[in-house]
RNA sequence: CGGAGCGUAGCGCAGUUGGUAGCGCGCUUGGUUUGGGACCAAGAGGUCGAGAGUUCGAAUCUCUCCGCUCCGACCA
């Protein structure tokens, strides 16, 4: 066997690497369908994990959920002229409302629709035209209001996870009586993905609004957060958009202020996607598959019994059913620790490395011998896989908590050191050119670059000098950048700095 | 949608100048094993991406289409 269980290692080709990564672990896979793909149980457990603790934080700061059609009419599109022009080319579009059996046996759709109905792209019209119903008067404000949901971009290169025709994801649409309070709640959820990638993701992300180019279609402003993958790469994590008044006047939302004026509501939209299991792959695994942090993690401790007689299996699957109903009992991050035995009957080397492909973050191993001794041997994810321990199983479940908080906080640490040791501050566009390297081989390019953070102005002839080396202003950071300067191509002033990546 | 590459068993691949399908891993069964991706034996599994054409004969040659990957344009 060679010495890692994914090939190629991620120095050798990353892209490649990526893929073997999400079949090693069985997340998903290929679909008949061009650019969709399938979410496969251990792919969706994450999600639904991801889920669980963004909802909770959404209730937290006052939303609600509630659904809305799949189906948008053609015309509700048109309603915000930016906002057309930036979906129009990748959204699927419904013409047909029934299959007739045609001679041949094929079938052929008929009964066209007087209008067309679009596959959502994102919502903002169809939500607003609902608001422009349910908002009158300020006393309906804010409104504040969540969707999960699935939507559409007919993508031309597809990416498992990162880039597909059909995603998961969840809106957050609210209306707000004023600017002040829109901008506030813009700024609130993007705070609360920063919070949620780095708390539970451990996911190390930058936070700032975008350049008026990579602002949403329609938006004043979007923020997003950024993450560093490990080719250097930036990945953006999660959108949260201050829409301004533009979509209320677009579709009409109106309230009736306390002055008695009838006034535009200020209205906000925020987003993650599936791409957040693509941007936890990218940020911790190995060359031995899935790493996962703790707290995302679907099972955190997965319990090894390891038997030959049936009185060994007898005492060792009651130490083992012990421990897993202790561990239950534990808490880890507010919930019930995630533990469980894996008794299937196969070779404990091939199921040993399917936990590590998977990257589950503990495995303990019990065994007669370690009966005897009262303790279990422990292996952790992010260590090698040979790097063994004995625990005290009287004592493993108090302990388990602190070890899950070792694990989570230390692949932070280490993504946030990565991160570091990639990001240069550069002042000058010469800089900029040989850092991201401009003439790359192949093979090479994949392992170069990483965040530079330079003086750049909002300008369109910014992105024109970087664009040959496929390098775009990510973000302008929020936090521990107030450092004036001019820009390195227009020598305008700016404030601060701009991070400036590749990105996916 | 432009450029490049690929498509043969679940996965990874071989198959030369056209002659009717093979290897490794995996899977099933039996046995030997078992604290680190086991060994022996016997088996199962393929309309060679799809369609058309050339030919006595096509995985192999020609054309068209589809899909995947990478590089561009677009994007969460």
């Amino acid at each position: 066997m060679p010495d890692h269980a994914i090939s190629p290692t991620r120095a050798e080709d990353y892209p490649e690497w990526y893929q073997q990564v999400v079949k090693a672990a069985d997340l998903a896979e290929q679909s008949p369908v061009r650019g969709c793909m399938v979410i496969k149980p251990h792919g969706y457990a994450i999600w639904e994990r991801m889920q669980t603790i963004l909802d909770r934080m959404f209730k937290a700061t006052g939303h609600q959920n509630a659904y809305f059609p799949l189906f948008i009419p053609l015309s509700y599109l048109e309603q915000e002229a930016k906002h057309v022009e930036g979906f129009a080319k990748e959204c699927a579009v419904v013409t047909h409302h029934r299959l007739e059996l045609g001679p041949d046996g094929k079938l052929i759709p008929t009964g066209k629709l007087e209008e067309p109905l679009v596959v959502r792209p994102t919502s903002e019209t169809i939500i607003g035209a609902m608001y422009a119903k349910w908002i009158q008067s300020w006393r309906d404000l804010p409104m504040l209001i969540n969707q999960w949901a699935n939507v559409v971009r007919w993508e031309m290169r597809p990416r498992v996870f990162l880039r597909t025709s059909e995603f998961l994801w969840q809106e957050g649409h609210t209306a707000h009586a004023t600017s002040e309070e829109a901008v506030e709640e813009t700024l609130r959820m993007l705070d609360v993905y920063a919070t949620f990638a780095e708390r539970d993701l451990a996911m190390p992300v930058v936070k700032g609004p975008k350049t008026a180019a990579e602002r949403f279609p329609g938006a004043v402003d979007t923020y997003s957060i950024e993450a560093m993958m490990q080719d250097g790469k930036a990945l953006q994590a999660g959108t949260s958009h201050f829409l301004g008044q533009n979509f209320a006047r677009g579709q009409n939302i109106k309230f009736a202020s306390t002055s008695g004026a009838e006034e535009f509501c200020w209205t906000t939209s925020w987003g993650v996607s599936t791409r957040l299991v693509g941007a936890v792959i990218m940020t911790h695994s190995d060359d031995d598959g899935l790493v996962l942090p703790p707290r995302i993690a679907p099972h955190q401790i997965v319990l090894l019994p390891i038997h030959r007689t049936d009185e060994e299996k007898a005492a060792v699957m009651e130490a083992c059913r012990k421990l897993e109903a202790e561990l239950s009992a534990a808490t880890f991050g507010g919930e019930p620790i995630r533990a469980k035995i894996d008794a299937r009957d196969m070779r404990g080397g091939d199921k040993v490395w399917q936990h590590i492909k998977q990257g589950v973050p503990v495995r303990v191993e019990i065994g007669p011998r370690d009966l005897a001794a009262g303790a279990g041997s422990m292996t952790r994810r992010d260590r090698g896989p040979k790097e063994r321990v004995a625990v005290p199983l009287a004592e493993f479940a108090s302990r388990a908590p602190t070890l899950l908080e070792e694990i989570q906080q230390g692949l932070f640490e280490r993504a946030k050191a990565f991160r570091a040791e990639r990001t240069v501050r550069l002042d000058s566009a010469a800089d900029v050119h040989v850092f991201f390297g401009a003439g790359e081989g192949p093979g090479e390019g994949s392992a170069r670059g990483g965040f530079a953070h330079v003086h750049v102005a909002d300008d369109p002839a910014v992105a024109a000098a970087f664009d040959p080396l496929k390098v775009t202003v990510r973000c302008v950071p929020m936090e521990g950048n107030d450092e004036p300067g001019t820009c390195v191509v227009t020598g305008k002033p700016v404030p601060r700095r701009s991070v400036l990546a590749r990105s996916y």
